[in-house]
DNA sequence: TGACTCATGTCAGTATTCTGACATAGCCTG
DNA sequence: CAGGCTATGTCAGAATACTGACATGAGTCA
């Protein structure tokens, strides 16, 4: 590698992209020998914090289209973690709960992910921890406004 | 929707990832009309930066495997915004440089993205950008430090 | 009631990225 | 010099996510 940072240092985009990328490939390597994916987690987590949740709402949570949703949710259904009713209770939408298996298989998860984030905030001051949340709501609202 | 944040909004890998999200939407909404993806536009960014970077420096720097960058600069290549040598001057590497067609691209390009960092940051006081600085390095530093 | 709009679940096809594998070049150590 | 180790570029196949499209159900409004 040459030289770092003439000017890729200085943008606070490539920053957050690069801390993205660093957390992603923690949680990869931590959920592996659990045989889980991160967006595959996501979805657990989700629904045991708010269960019934239907997949476009899933989709929304984990930040991938509602397609690609459905086809983790197919898999998770045919491997037993989660339920869905054969027909929706009102409209369209179909909730999804966890089984007693998902949530075992989540409990193991949560634990692991738990160290990435804990290692993550391990080197802010307290201070810091709470200006990290001030901060990256205030970049989430402002890149949401009108573009 | 049902109600939000019973635990996630106080997890800061689903902040961080949330912010990451939104980043890479404002950024593909303006990099569109340009006919260009992130990983494109960050490629010729590098390169602007740092020029005679190899396939694999690129890689890393935009966050993909090398194989996935290939593929993208062959594509570069053959629209001519980039130029390789045929045969590696040294050992295997093969060093890449902007033509002036994708110098003048990636002009455009700035502007755009430039505009979605300073919306990014348009809600922040002096103290809080610089404090976004050091807190994401610090998480970055913390996360690559062994698992 | 009927038309319009919006959101949902799902199917199909496409595109992008990744994992696995191979040959080769540079570095370093004995 | 020989061997091991690492990094690179590249090819091929698999996995994953996305875009486009369709039918259906709910809500709104005239």
């Amino acid at each position: 590698m040459s030289q770092d940072g003439v000017d890729l240092k200085t943008s606070l985009g490539y920053l957050l992209k690069e801390a993205s990328s660093a957390l992603r490939v923690a949680m990869e390597e931590v959920l592996r020998p659990l045989g889980m994916t991160v967006t595959h987690y996501s979805c657990l987590e989700l629904l045991a914090q708010r269960p019934g949740l239907s997949n476009s709402e899933l989709a929304r949570g984990a930040f991938v289209t509602r397609q690609s949703m459905n086809v983790l949710l197919q898999a998770l259904e045919r491997d037993g973690y989660v339920t869905r009713p054969a027909a929706a209770p009102v409209g369209k939408v179909l909730p999804t709960r966890l089984t007693p298996r998902g949530r075992r298989s989540l409990e193991k998860a949560t634990v692991a992910v738990r160290s990435v984030e804990v290692r993550m905030l391990s080197g802010l001051t307290g201070p810091d921890q709470d200006g990290a949340f001030r901060i990256l709501q205030s970049m989430i609202h402002s890149l949401r406004e009108g573009g």
